[in-house]
DNA sequence: GTTTTCGTTTACGTTAACGTCAACTTAAGG
DNA sequence: CCTTAAGTTGACGTTAACGTAAACGAAAAC
């Protein structure tokens, strides 16, 4: 017998901790936050692909030093497409708020990086002299 | 007459406070743990612009999500050229260790970015058709 | 000269983002 | 059926990065 439900693409709380390296309590938590709201079966968590999303965004917010709350704004927005227009308008400036951050951001990476390999050449070649 | 000293470049601690739009408190919690190092005229501290260039770097490192303690391997490593091999191995290999860090971090900034420009598109034309 | 103002140290308070532990329920394996 | 494993809900602990307040010295302004 198959079982009872297909489960056509479904995630366990620790599917989703392994595949992503993160613990099940950071996955609860952020469930506190209300960034995510897996389905229930009685107690336990179900997962589809679009939670899966959510965290795979989650997790590039964190890893763009994005804290939980401005996290939660972008993705919440994302998926709530509001149909008002001083909804649409107050959207659209969260948008464009987030859009100048990550430009700072993309100037002090490159800043960084370009610094980063002067660096390494530097070290590389006093390396080199030293082991004449 | 002029100042005894001619003060060819210092800076006070709300000099600096005011330029990078910082607390004075945090500019001195960055010297206890080591970020900065300036000098004294007694009690009082005297930024110089070696002072200056390391805050702003630490404040880039920040704005790129690093916690204090990395910013203080990097900058600190930057300004102490060990002469070692051993000692030169290792800061390379913590340098190609944040590289990767960043080209991961430039990654995640290039994909929200996009989605960020999509979902700006989504809502004008939204808000096109709703001002019909 | 004295009253602000600026800077200092010391110390305790705070917030975010989890970690850790206990006590429990449910599911699964033998 | 019993044990173990996995998942759940509290609840309290922890760390980083400062905020805030008290208590003081020095210097600048009036």
């Amino acid at each position: 017998m198959n079982k009872a439900t297909p489960d056509l693409q479904t995630f366990t709380i620790r599917d989703l901790a392994g595949e992503f390296d993160v613990t099940t309590r950071t996955i609860r938590f952020y469930e506190d936050r209300g960034l995510l709201t897996p389905e229930r079966d009685g107690q336990r968590r179900i997962y589809h692909k679009r939670d899966r999303a959510r965290l795979v965004l989650i997790l590039r917010g964190k890893r763009l030093g994005f804290s939980l709350d401005e996290i939660q704004q972008l993705v919440t927005a994302y998926e709530t497409p509001e149909d008002e227009i001083p909804q649409l308008e107050q959207y659209l400036r969260t948008l464009t708020e987030h859009r100048e951050t990550l430009l700072q951001q993309k100037e002090d990476l490159e800043k960084t990086l370009q610094e980063l390999e002067q660096a390494e050449r530097d070290c590389r070649a006093a390396l080199a002299r030293k082991q004449s």
